[in-house]
RNA sequence: GCCUGGGUAGCUCAGUCGGUAGAGCAACGCAUUCGUAAUGCGUAGGUCAGGAGUUCGAAUCUCCUCCCAGGCUCCA
């Protein structure tokens, strides 16, 4: 009687009787699996529990606490959702509910295109408890083509998936659908019925530990010229646990939100008299900065580079021979007319400025290659939804070079920038990269395809010897180059595309920008396009968040502090700092108005490095107390001698004290 | 730009049915002189984002504008 064989995720082999479907294999291994099994993977293919198994299958139950089981209850939940929304909204349309990190949403439009508003999640959420409470199975069917229509013809969005994956499909729509021919369906209650490719959990008993986050809209296709649909996100879990732990992670994150610590930490504002996206830097922000900068200026003294300047405001004739003006105007601000009929713009980037020094003069192949750095300050006109704190603003400063050289220095120059970025990024502290190469276009493309073949190879090349993860972005280059883009992961697994390379074969013929080689004759530069802060507010904020403020000690705007225990200690307070400052240390000294306790506790919400307190015992010998961030025991009897050293070690060395 | 929510003291927030503004922290003053995360008392601080409207009366209701948050779209 066993003529069905199938095999285990571990190998071995497994007889069931003919027609056996998935769950039998579960019961078959055992009856915990069976009560924990959620849904089956059949030769890589997710299915139900109750889908009869090919014989000779590869076949893996599929259990609640694994990414595979996650994204089908959090897919099931999404339908829980759905059908609560009709029962509480009669005829509700509902368009689409994926899972995705961390959970699922679900787009819908209500009935006399009323909105959700946040008080509907909680409603929402009653009624979706219900449904799980009801214990309702999960029943698939599958339909002809006219029949899937004839289902579903009062749900316009449905109608339109259908008949889009009939002419000519696109991922999105395949998750919805079986196959193209077969248009397959889960019911609940014969009420609620929703266009789906599967798998689900067997009954919503089986959910559960979900929670509504928000309300947002979205438009329908993420075609900002159709319909806007309302969205809600939600999150779901195997366990209580695991959603609770979720909710803890994400106020964590929300702890180290750089716009939050700035504003504790007293690093920079965006005064709404500026208008979104505008910050300024207040004086610790603005010490940061600066270190962050002179950093990066010592470092590309060092290899090589010029530093150039150029103003924040240009003729439009500059961007309409850039061309930027064509594709971009959107993206600048508009433009300034003066009293001669001239349009000013303010300028959104800083290579056509690069150009035009490098066109100042004739330039020799002996001059190449030519490196031009400068903190530029650029501005755009970004959409008021899009800023978001220093990451998205509408003025920056790139830490901007442009290099001239010639084809045969490419590999070169690309080779050593890109050890340099590494170099740098590992210097302030991130050491987790993955990178990612974006190659031509199809389309349209300028530049020789041995140009974009040789930059394209270089690039893998060098990224292949950095030893990092290369993902290929094919096709994904912007049509005047490719580039190579640094990812980082942050502290808490964040990525963020960081520094980018960008080859640029149009901009030196836009501007015909050329150079005399050795056969006497004029040649066209390679142009590459490079910045590896991105922008100096940007990597800011993103070191903010990686150190969640604990910032290594030569980034602290305040270094060290220093307490005297009572007033008559005040000046060896300012003695030590005096000693201190001498050697480039940033050090303040709070006087003794206050009990030690309070002014202790305020340096360590300040999340300065060191606080130093000294007293009687101190005054006599010498030597201070130090309490170092991230620790809780302080030592006592360090002479001044032992702990400049230290310290200066650690900032030389890019250190922090948690470190130690 | 679009959708939802929000804007009350420097910060975090409370403010009931529309009846004339509250707390904690911070600041300032005085006292306290203290050895590792909050000393006590007191004082001051407000065009309730801005404007218009409804009302005898508006932080509260309506409309407009600005700004913020989360999404969507966008990010050369």
């Amino acid at each position: 009687m066993s003529d069905l064989e199938v095999q285990l995720p571990d190998g071995s082999h497994r007889s069931l009787h003919a027609g056996a479907t998935a769950n039998d294999l579960a019961v078959s291994i055992g009856a915990r699996l069976a009560k924990d099994a959620l849904a089956a993977e059949v030769n890589g293919q997710l299915v139900d529990l109750v889908s009869a198994l090919p014989n000779g299958a590869r076949v893996a139950i599929v259990t609640p606490a694994s990414e595979k089981g996650r994204e089908v209850l959090r897919h099931s939940t999404a339908h829980v959702m759905a059908q609560a929304v009709t029962r509480l909204w009669p005829g509700a349309h509902y368009a689409i509910g994926p899972a995705i990190r961390d959970g699922f949403y679900y787009d819908f439009s209500l009935p006399g295109g009323e909105h959700f508003s946040d008080d509907d999640l909680a409603r929402i959420e009653a009624e979706m408890r219900k449904i799980v409470g009801e214990d309702q199975p999960f029943t698939r069917s599958e339909y002809s083509f006219e029949e899937g229509l004839e289902l579903f013809k009062d749900q316009p969005f449905k109608v339109e998936i259908i008949q889009s994956v009939k002419s000519g499909a696109s991922e999105e729509d395949l998750a919805e659908l079986a196959s193209p021919s077969v248009v397959s369906t889960y019911s609940n209650t014969p009420a609620f019925r929703d266009l789906c490719r599967g798998p689900h959990v067997p009954s919503t008993a089986r959910l559960g530990f979900f929670k509504l986050m928000r309300v947002a809209g979205a438009y329908w296709r993420g075609d900002e010229k159709r319909p806007q649909l309302q969205r809600i996100y939600g999150t779901a879990w195997e366990s209580k646990d695991a959603l609770e732990a979720h909710l803890t992670q994400l106020e964590e994150a929300e702890k180290r939100d750089h716009r939050r610590l700035g504003q504790e930490l007293d690093l920079f504002s965006f005064p709404s008299e500026l208008g979104p996206g505008l910050a300024v830097f207040h004086p610790k922000g603005g010490t940061m900065r600066r270190v962050m900068e002179e950093y990066s200026r010592s470092r590309h003294v060092e290899e090589g580079y010029d530093f150039v300047n150029s103003p924040h405001i240009t003729k439009s004739e500059l961007f309409e021979t850039s061309g930027h003006l064509d594709w971009y105007a959107d993206g600048m601000y508009p433009p300034m007319e003066l009293d001669d009929g001239q349009n000013y713009y303010l300028k959104p980037m800083n290579c056509p400025f690069h150009v035009l020094i490098f066109k100042a003069r004739q330039r020799s192949y002996r001059e190449l290659p030519i490196r031009m750095f400068e903190f530029g300050t650029v501005y755009r006109y970004e959409k008021s939804g899009a800023v978001h704190g220093l990451t998205r603003v509408r003025g920056m400063t790139q830490d901007d070079a442009h290099i001239f050289c010639t084809r045969d220095q490419m590999a070169d120059e690309l080779t050593s920038l890109l050890t340099f970025v590494l170099d740098l990024l590992r210097d302030f502290g991130l050491n987790d990269f993955y990178l990612e190469l974006s190659t031509r276009p199809e389309k349209k493309a300028v530049g020789t395809l041995e140009e974009w073949r040789e930059a394209e190879e270089t690039l893998e090349k060098v990224a292949n010897s950095a030893g990092l993860e290369l993902v290929m972005d094919e096709g994904g280059g912007a049509f005047y180059g490719p580039k190579i883009s640094v990812q980082a992961r942050d502290a808490i697994g964040r990525t963020h595309q960081l520094s980018t390379i960008q080859l640029d074969f149009q901009l030196p013929q836009r501007f015909d920008a050329s150079f005399i080689a050795p056969d006497n004759a004029r040649h066209r530069p390679i142009m590459i396009h490079r910045a590896l802060f991105g922008s100096v507010e940007r990597f800011m904020a993103i070191l903010i968040e990686h150190y969640a403020g604990n910032m290594p000690t030569w980034m602290s705007p305040e270094q060290v502090r220093v307490l005297g225990v009572r007033d008559d200690h005040d000046s060896y307070a300012q003695e030590v700092a005096t000693t201190l400052r001498a050697d480039g240390v940033r050090v303040e000294v709070e006087l003794a108005n206050e009990p030690l306790g309070a002014r202790i506790r305020r340096a360590k919400l300040e999340k300065i490095p060191y606080i130093v307190v000294v007293g009687d015992d101190d005054v006599a010998h010498d030597t201070l107390g130090v309490n170092s961030r991230g620790s809780n025991d302080p030592e006592r009897g360090v002479t001044i001698d032992d702990f400049r050293e230290r310290l200066l070690k650690e900032i030389a060395e890019h250190s922090s004290p948690e470190a130690r």
